[in-house]
DNA sequence: ACAGAAATGTAGTGATCGTTACAGAAATGA
DNA sequence: TCATTTCTGTAACGATCACTACATTTCTGT
């Protein structure tokens, strides 16, 4: 009944251990199951989760830290969660949850300047919330490469890539609409717009204010192609 | 006559650790001192030290990963260059030897967006170099925040930063020549461009190629301030 | 030849890593 | 009441971390 994880599938050791039975519901605490109840809230646990490697990235956060920061022991995470890099894949789908609504908002903007100032913006404001950590959980969670995590990096990535040819298809359509001029090309402006992600995602983290990022933001819009037409 | 790391001066453990005392000269093999020689060549030995800090960062990177990519055992090592952090700073320091003269270069450059153009296709060039380690060992060394790597990222934040003050003062140059306009921000046009900097950085290291990266430089140059006056 | 100095290789130090075995606690259904 | 199930807390596991004590080797100066 175990399945397996997507991390140990692309680790060179392959180990193919098998994981804990998932939970039969996500908020088991209210359907009344035999045995000892839950002490602790699932959500509001990876919500903890998730900020401890938003701060410190998945190699810097050692278990022994998310005890403490959780207030749980290892063996109550690791029933309700599974191992560390499923920990951390969790708190990266949480993650992305939350940062979902501000790519919507940014696609569904009706000229491809628009989609890069709302996306821009949105992310230094994102990166320098007070009472989040600084930067990006997916562009900085796992930038060196450990052997023992370097499937964790490659998840990452993927999913930075992702973003790049889901920005290219945005700007496809803007090309079509002749919002923007018809030999651009929509894969670089769209990796253009991820770098400028990566950058102000290393430089919120270095303690830049939002004052001096929105600067930056500013200077990459002016000349955004197409925005003068 | 030992001297104090900069590195244990910023550590909350303040541990003020002796240094070994620094060998009388860089290359000692050539002169002739009593007890054995040295079998390894300093400069070679940190070279290849570096280009393991910079492949795999700095918390990434084992001691033991240091001994088998040097062949040297960790006693040579530490006689040599210190302790780990000493090693890594000397490698950061032979890192900007490297890539000096492409900062210099850049900056000589007689208008703003020569400036950036020599930058940025430099860096691309820098980062993607076969045989390089991808990206940049100052701005990838350390990003997250491990308690013991703390003063890491402070010294290499503190390298970041000075930057965007020389191009800063670069960019004011330019605005008295008339190079840029009256009303531009020097600082936050520097910081556009390390900004930049760091995102060509992170994407060189998760694997996009030369020719991707030099498109987004294209369109980064492509609407640079001042640059059709 | 011999003492002193410096580098090497082995084999360890204590600390921390991710993970788990296991006993006790607290709920359920019969 | 009692067996069963599930969670909690303690206390460990082996592996690896950065680092070093020490004996040995190999040189210099006398």
């Amino acid at each position: 009944m175990g399945c397996f994880s997507v991390f140990q599938l692309q680790d060179q050791k392959l180990k193919l251990l098998k994981l804990p039975k998932a939970p039969p519901s996500k908020t088991g605490n209210s359907t009344s199951r035999p045995g000892r109840p839950r002490e602790f809230d699932h959500d509001v646990v990876l919500d903890k989760v998730m900020e401890t490697f938003w701060a410190h990235g998945y190699d810097a956060t050692s278990v022994s830290l998310l005890e403490s920061e959780t207030g749980l022991a290892a063996p109550s995470l690791y029933a309700a969660f599974g191992n560390k890099q499923q920990l951390f894949q969790k708190s990266v789908e949480r993650y992305r949850e939350l940062s979902k609504p501000l790519h919507d908002n940014a696609r569904k903007q009706p000229r491809s300047w628009l989609v890069a100032k709302h996306l821009l913006e949105g992310l230094v404001e994102f990166f320098t919330t007070v009472g989040n950590p600084k930067g990006c959980l997916v562009i900085l969670g796992a930038v060196s490469s450990v052997t023992s995590s370097d499937s964790i990096r490659n998840y990452l990535v993927g999913i930075r890539s992702k973003m790049v040819f889901d920005y290219a298809d945005r700007f496809e359509r803007s090309i079509k609409e002749g919002d923007l001029p018809a030999d651009t090309d929509p894969y670089a402006l769209a990796n253009y717009l991820i770098t400028l992600d990566c950058g102000l995602a290393l430089q919120s983290k270095a303690g830049f204010t939002k004052a001096d990022l929105l600067k930056v933001v500013s200077l990459a819009l002016e000349s955004w192609p197409g925005r003068d037409q």
